[in-house]
This record gives C-alpha cells, structure tokens and sequence, in this order.
DNA sequence: TCCATGTGCTACGATATTAATAGCGCTAGC
DNA sequence: GCTAGCGCTATTAATATCGTAGCACATGGA
C-alpha cells in the first residue's frame, strides 16, 4: 500500500515513464515532457523518487535505477492495455 | 498519458486494487479498507472509475469490470516488485 | 572581465484538490 | 416506529499543486 500511496502522486508515474523510456533526461526536460508541471512539484517528485532509490542524478541528467527499470516492465504493457481501453470508451456513449 | 492522468490521482490506484482483489466491496467497505479515504473524495474517484468503464454498482456493491481485471492482471505484479523494494530500501541508509 | 546561456532548484501567492465531520434520503428487519 | 445499514452529499479546513519569478552555479564565448 505504501508503494500505491507513493506512486499515486500526481506526475509520479509521469516522471517514471518518461526517464525509463528516455533515457537522461535534465531537469528542464521532465518539465517540458511532462506537459507542464510546475518545477516545485517537480523537485519534490525527483526527491521523493531519489529517496526511494528509484531515479538519481548523474552527469547527463536523471537517469532511472535498476529497481526502476524492472519496475517499468511491468507498467510499461499498460500501453496496449490503455489503447484498447481508449478505443471501446465512446462506445459505450 | 491520460491513463496515467487518470491513475495518478489519490486512492485511485488503491480502489482498483481492492475491488479486484476482494470482489464486491459496498462504499463503506471500500472506505473502510483503504485506510481512511473521506467519502467525498472517494464518491469522486468511483464516478471517475465508472465513467471509464473499470468498476460498476452491481447489488452486491462495487466490481470491477472486465477491462479492470485485465489492468489489474497488470499491476498485481507490483506486489512482488514492492517487497523486493522494501526490503533494499532500509539498507542504502 | 563581462555578458549570455543553461543547469538544478527555491520562494511565494493563488488556485485546486483532499480531508474530516456531520448528516441526508432510502431500504430492510424487527 | 425504531434501528441499522446503504450510497452519497454539504460544508469547512487543511493540504497539495500551480504559475511565475528568480536564485546560485557553471560553461562558453567576445
């Protein structure tokens, strides 16, 4: 549950995708991929994530640990999952 | 992303969870279950999650729909991912 | 040296989200 | 009628998030 609580953050699955996905990624590079976040909520993410030894800081910029990795196979089939999903929604209206 | 929009809010995740995992729950079960939810927040999420077609209010209380079995077949993983995570986590201190 | 640029990050006020508590209307059983 | 449980709402306060501006530092020219 603690594992929920933490990624049920706003920008939290956000910021592990897209440093899973895209390799070092600097801080201002989050903020434009994620569409708008504001820095402060950005930082307090990276701190949290830091602190939990999912992402840290090397020379290019943010890069996603081990732990990450592997924790992004197993949400990365929610793609195929939500593409489906995304499809049969306005079905049902 | 809108998954992820979606996935990222409070309890959200948490709701899934427990209505996959434990059947039917009605609303005070769920209240109860995720550790102290208030209701309005959690009437929110549960129109949010019916609007997107994961749970339903059947007469037994809520369940989760096909498509909500098939995410949570998704994220059921992460519960052996989270205990690996726990574990190490003490030890980098 | 001075300026410009880019970095990670912070401060601050405004806005939006969540929490906590109480309670409504309804139904079923006694 | 009374009690209890249900899904759900109202209201106010606490908290999180946003948006904007800016800091301190490093790098790289002119």
């Amino acid at each position: 549950m603690a594992l929920l609580d933490l990624l049920g953050r706003r920008w939290c699955l956000g910021v592990i995708w897209q440093v899973s996905e895209h390799g070092p990624l600097s801080f201002r590079a989050l903020e434009a991929r994620c569409g708008g976040v504001s820095p402060s909520v950005l930082n307090t993410r990276l701190k949290e994530l830091r602190e939990a030894n999912l992402i840290w800081l090397g020379k290019d910029g943010y890069e996603a640990t081990e732990q990450c990795l592997e924790l992004f196979q197993l949400i990365e089939p929610m793609r195929d999952w939500s593409h489906a999903w995304a499809e049969m929604l306005p079905e049902l209206e």
